[in-house]
RNA sequence: GCCGGCAUGGCGCAACUGGCAGCGCACCCGACUUGUAAUCGGGCGGUUCCGGGUUCGAAUCCCGGUGCCGGCUCCA
């Protein structure tokens, strides 16, 4: 139809309206009902772009550009319903779906994906062409909601968000801590091996050095109020204190680069590179809070490595390599990279400086032999980026770990050092963070394992079940063994019987059960029970020990 | 921030149309002493998220706030 046609058709419909004035035959699918087949579709329909719909979908009907398509919505006994725009096509009969569909929730969506329009009301759906196919879907999904960190968090008892401390801040429980801090502790080890410098900064800072990096323009509703200090004056109507705001940091890079000026700086100390679990406080919109992964209160593992123009090759090739081997240590092992390029509308620097900073970029992930995906005007203002993206056991994908090489910090700091003939020179700075925060890493992990953690990591590692009371004392010999060896083990001393025990330990997805009774005890000798529910019995106590040591040292999937 | 939904012992839930706040697990006490996923009995525990309102009477209805869940938008 023309567009006065297609205008006469749809007069009382504002929004049909507006898409009609759009002239393009694509914008057809922004409105009306979607029913998608998978939840990736879902989302990527419902962030449709008006730029990128013209050539992906060409598939279905041919449109000349401008034309528009009205469909009508018929039902059996011939008579039309509605009417409404749509490239099409659709399908003859709506009976096709049978019985494999199910709607799943409403939401509001903007119109047109823009936050400054109205807001619409958005039904998602699910059609298979079976019920056993749309079965097998909503399985998946139960999988991941069983999955969930958050769920996990409260059943192991490892992290809660107490209303009283806010939205968005969580504390870890006893359980939670022990993971965290074997997390951290060989982050720290493998950093120390990789000849990073640890240091550590305040949680608060004068409003100053924000204006200086620059934060308090482009960052300012990420950040929580100022705390304000007034304004005092002596009796004579001087100024005795003067008035202050403090900010709680949102990011660590302008308290390091305050470290690397806090003195002359040689060509020799570079690269330097400066580590730290550096807590940061970003005031997240109400309705984007979301567990550990998305939290106001978090710690990122940041450091920021300052290099010159020649070693920035050779410093992101090994930090690259240095980051997927630490991940793979952690357990995750299927990864892609992405690469953000400069965005032409928004970006400081010499072309030059991006396109050699790009091009290594790009040069350093192919040696990685990943896959690399284009993300094209996605990187900061300041510098490109490459993010390691990594799929998790029920094939999500989390981005992980970002390298973002920077121009524009050393230039508002002013930091220099001092090159070999002499000159003053401007260090290239790379911001690094390899979980990202480490409370996102935790949650991905632990939905990753589904709270089933390797040994290396387990809170307990270890729990000794008696068969009954009176082995009790002899567990707690072969748990002082394991214990000299740095194992957590707890013995089960309580009440319950021996069942109860081993549900218990197999409901808190404790990797080794060591059970003990008359057979095992007279030997010298304790039975396994593996998460997976089988045995091993009668192993003697020494080939135990040795093989809950080497599944720990060896930081095994058990 | 916006739209929609929700908030009842530590956890999971129940309580009809406004009419005595209940159950299971956990926890505590007692009995039982057991070879690979729940022994039995008893007990403790709630200002029904907070503040206000309507009503003879509010977990329930209304208003405001806080928090949570699902999306939008944004992001480590």
């Amino acid at each position: 139809v023309s567009d006065d046609e297609a205008r006469a058709e749809l007069a009382a419909e504002p929004y049909k309206l507006e898409l009609i004035g759009l002239k393009s035959p694509a914008v057809q699918d922004a409105g009306g009902v979607e029913f998608t087949t998978t939840e990736a579709e879902a989302e990527a329909a419902a962030q449709v772009d008006l730029d990128d719909l013209d050539s992906s979908d060409a598939a279905s009907v041919e449109v000349g550009a401008g034309e528009l398509t009205i469909y009508d919505n018929v039902r059996r006994d011939g008579s039309v319903t509605w009417k409404d725009l749509c490239r099409g096509p659709h399908v003859p009969s709506t009976r096709v779906l049978g019985n494999g569909w199910q709607l799943m929730r409403t939401a509001a969506a903007y119109w047109r994906g823009n936050e400054k329009n109205p807001q619409l009301q958005r039904v998602y759906g699910t059609a298979w062409p079976t019920k056993e196919e749309l079965k097998a879907y909503l399985d998946r999904l139960a999988e991941a909601e069983r999955r969930d960190h958050r769920r996990l968090g409260s059943e192991l008892d490892l992290f809660s968000f107490p209303d009283e401390i806010g939205s968005g801040l969580a504390v870890f429980h006893p359980k939670g801590g022990v993971v965290r801090r074997v997390m951290e502790d060989y982050s720290r080890r493998r950093h120390e091996e990789a000849a990073y410098s640890f240091v550590n900064s305040p949680h608060i800072t004068k409003a100053q050095l924000f204006e200086i990096s620059g934060h308090l323009d482009w960052y300012a509703e990420g950040m929580y109020p100022p705390m304000q200090l007034d304004e005092e004056l002596n009796a004579d109507g001087t100024v005795r204190r003067q008035g202050q705001d403090y900010y709680l940091k949102p990011m660590n890079c302008p308290m390091h680069n305050l470290i690397f000026d806090a003195r002359g700086r040689s060509y020799r100390e570079l690269p330097l590179r400066l580590f730290e679990f550096g807590t940061v406080y970003r005031y997240e919109k109400s309705g984007v809070v979301h567990g550990l992964t998305r939290a106001r209160g978090f710690t990122q593992d940041d450091a920021h490595i300052y290099c010159t123009r020649e070693q920035m090759r050779d410093e992101l090739r090994s930090l690259l390599t240095f980051v997927l081997d630490l991940l793979r240590d952690y357990g995750l092992d299927d990864f892609y990279l992405e690469l953000s390029t400069k965005n032409p509308e928004k970006f400081v620097g010499s072309d030059e400086a991006w396109e050699e900073a790009t091009a290594t970029l790009a040069e350093v992930a192919a040696e990685s032999g990943l896959d690399l995906v284009p993300d094209p005007g996605g990187a900061a203002f300041y510098g490109p980026k490459i993010s390691v993206q990594a799929r998790d056991a029920i094939g999500r994908t989390w981005q992980m770990s970002t390298i973002q090489l920077d121009f524009n910090l050393p230039e508002r700091f002013g930091l220099e050092y001092t090159a070999a003939d002499g000159s003053r020179q401007r260090p290239v700075m790379i911001h690094r963070a390899l979980f990202g925060s480490i409370e996102r890493f935790f949650a991905v992990l632990l939905e990753h394992y589904a709270g089933a953690f390797p040994p290396w990591l387990a809170p307990v590692q270890v729990v000794g079940i008696p068969v009954a009371d009176a082995y009790a004392e002899y567990l707690q010999g072969v748990a002082e063994r394991l214990r000299a060896e740095g194992i957590r083990i707890e013995v089960d001393t309580s009440d319950d019987r021996m069942q109860k025990k081993i549900r218990n330990a197999s409901k808190q997805k404790i990797p080794f059960v060591l059970i003990a009774g008359d057979e095992d005890a007279s030997r010298g000798a304790v039975s396994f029970r593996f998460r997976d529910g089988s045995q091993d019995n009668g192993v003697p106590v020494d080939d135990a020990v040795a093989r809950i040591v080497d599944a720990v040292r060896t930081r095994a999937q058990v």
